[in-house]
DNA sequence: CTGAAAGCGCTTACAG
DNA sequence: CTGAAAGCGCTTACAG
């Protein structure tokens, strides 16, 4: 393979002119400039970026850190953090931890060491992961380029870019209480994707305000995948005076709910209305298509990969920066009127 | 950030001492071994692997080109080569072309500018991209590892591990005619993976083993979707004698089979039996749940890792491999015994 | 507009 | 068991 040296030979030049024609950068005559590239050509060369990376302590590489590229969430949000990082001359290292702290560590310590330029990272979904959290303070603490996508942890110094997970419930409970439904149930897990409290919240806060009270024995807590969702619509179903509409927390959950309400023999939505979360591609092949809550997941990657390179060349806002996406109600099948209801 | 000289200094020994412990490379005694992991942890010392890797020529990376991550199939692949490469020190960068071809132009001549040590690649869906497969036996020309995960091209100098797919599509048309199923219909589309050529092989050898005649009326093409699934299988719906089993290419025109079926008032599987191919998750929930030929994603990923990373280190076997794996049937609610046909 | 010199932070033979 | 010297292939000031 040849150098840089190769093509200065061969063109009749220093290197130092060779570099500047490849980056494009100082002054040089139209003349010695074709001789150049005519001499790369001729020797076929390819400048060892390895070499220029190391001199100028610039990888143009960033890392993404999430639990698994299988779970369809994380793939759309990488496909963003990719496009963005390719659109801007960076490349994508990324990393799988299963949510699993050592392997976060490992990571982190592994973009420090290869000086990777920037991380981007989610919250693992099911522990807390505290140790990890403060290799990453500490990272930071060294101006190390970071933006977390997803709440992961309390810290005003990191950039971090979300979906409005309080917003999206809201939004969802907001529109049953307009289809005239006063029972309306919320089944969640504890924690997941960290939005579960949000969610909760926004859903306080819809009933709060249409003037309702959240009747406590409608919420109910299990972990966030189809079986518990099942599991748990049985039981509000099994109720003397059940809900007329199920909010999940995730469209998993809504599918569990389905299931129970079809083998309870309740028939959504005319007497039970479900909403879920996610718009996952399954939420409009089910029977009937599920109502949900969408969240833009490639825009949040998309926008983590941008304001990560900025925050690399130094050009994002001053400060941090915490940017909330909206979410986007998508009313398919599950969702309609309640019935015996008095409006008021 | 401290150097290697910093640690040498402060632990009173040369840089080359410091190197040999970090990389447990040669001789050094203990005490003095000791003495630098000391010096090493005073000073949070983290080594520019970036400089080593500038040094010894390997970037210790490897690069993943597939067209989607967004698309199940090849994020499990991808999360099989990412723990490959995570197990043995490597790290792995993802590139997403969409199987365009400028693309992926582009990413074959990063992987060489970045002295990445190896490349995993999967063909292009829908085109040929003959230009990219010429750089790519270039690369190989100069011994560059690669491996092909998939039939791309016609090339015995390269490694490649794929999946069975005549074997897979033989094994579902063989249970077919277990079942006492003579009239099965194959629904296809031109180019898909690489695999249609091979299914439809699979498809003709199961007939003809048992016998049976392929009936050239049964053979439909169309794209590998499922509105082309329920455009086709509407057509052999529509016919005066109509099959008793359908083979689609893949899941998503098995499930516009299906689609087709129960819109037609044809029952399956008492009045059709439909199967798929691939086992996406979405297979398992549809109702009825679907008969399908699963293929070994992540081992597909996982053996293309490690076969890429043995030949990096120049310790895989001599020559080519061509790896085949063997697909699973999966019987579920979809496929059952032919009715009103005799037996032979 | 072009180049000579120095250096980035490591590792690799080679000595001893 | 340890180290002095050289070099990997670039880019960065600095001159001219």
């Amino acid at each position: 393979m040849s150098t840089i040296r190769d093509v200065a030979r061969l063109a009749g030049v220093s290197a130092i002119t060779v570099s500047r024609v490849i980056n494009k950068k100082g002054y040089v005559s139209l003349g010695t400039r074709d001789k150049v590239k005519r001499a790369i050509r001729a020797l076929d060369y390819h400048p060892n970026v390895l070499a220029r990376s190391f001199v100028t302590g610039e990888s143009r590489m960033i890392a993404l850190i999430i639990p698994d590229i299988t779970n369809q969430f994380y793939a759309t949000v990488a496909r963003g953090v990719q496009d963005a990082a390719k659109d801007k001359g960076y490349h994508l290292l990324l990393c799988n931890t299963d949510g699993n702290q050592e392997e976060e560590l490992e990571y982190m310590g592994m973009a420090r060491e290869r000086r990777i330029d920037g991380l981007a990272i989610t919250p693992p979904e099911t522990s807390e992961n505290k140790k990890s959290d403060r290799y990453l303070q500490q990272l930071r603490g060294e101006s190390f380029p970071i933006v977390m996508i997803g709440q992961r942890m309390d810290s005003p110094e990191i950039d971090i870019i979300k979906t409005d997970n309080q917003g999206g419930a809201h939004q969802a409970i907001t529109y049953l209480i307009g289809q005239g439904h006063r029972r309306i149930a919320f089944i969640g897990g504890p924690l997941f994707q960290g939005g579960g409290p949000d969610r909760l919240r926004g859903y306080r806060q819809a009933l709060k305000d249409h003037g309702l009270e959240a009747d406590e024995n409608l919420i109910l807590e299990g972990n966030p995948q189809e079986d518990d969702g099942y599991r748990l619509a049985r039981q509000l179903l099994a109720m003397p005076e059940r809900p007329t509409a199920i909010f999940a927390l995730n469209d998993m959950m809504a599918i569990g709910t389905l299931r129970a309400s079809h083998e309870a023999g309740v028939k959504v939505p005319e007497e039970l209305s479900v909403i879920g979360y996610d718009d996952i591609p399954l939420a409009s092949l089910v029977v009937p298509r599920l109502s949900t809550v969408a969240q833009p997941k490639y825009e949040l990657g998309k926008m983590a990969g941008d304001l990560l390179i900025d925050r690399i060349r130094k050009k994002g806002p001053e400060g941090w920066q915490s940017i909330t996406l909206n979410t986007k109600l998508v009313i398919r099948d599950s969702t309609g009127q309640a019935r015996q209801e008095s409006l008021s």
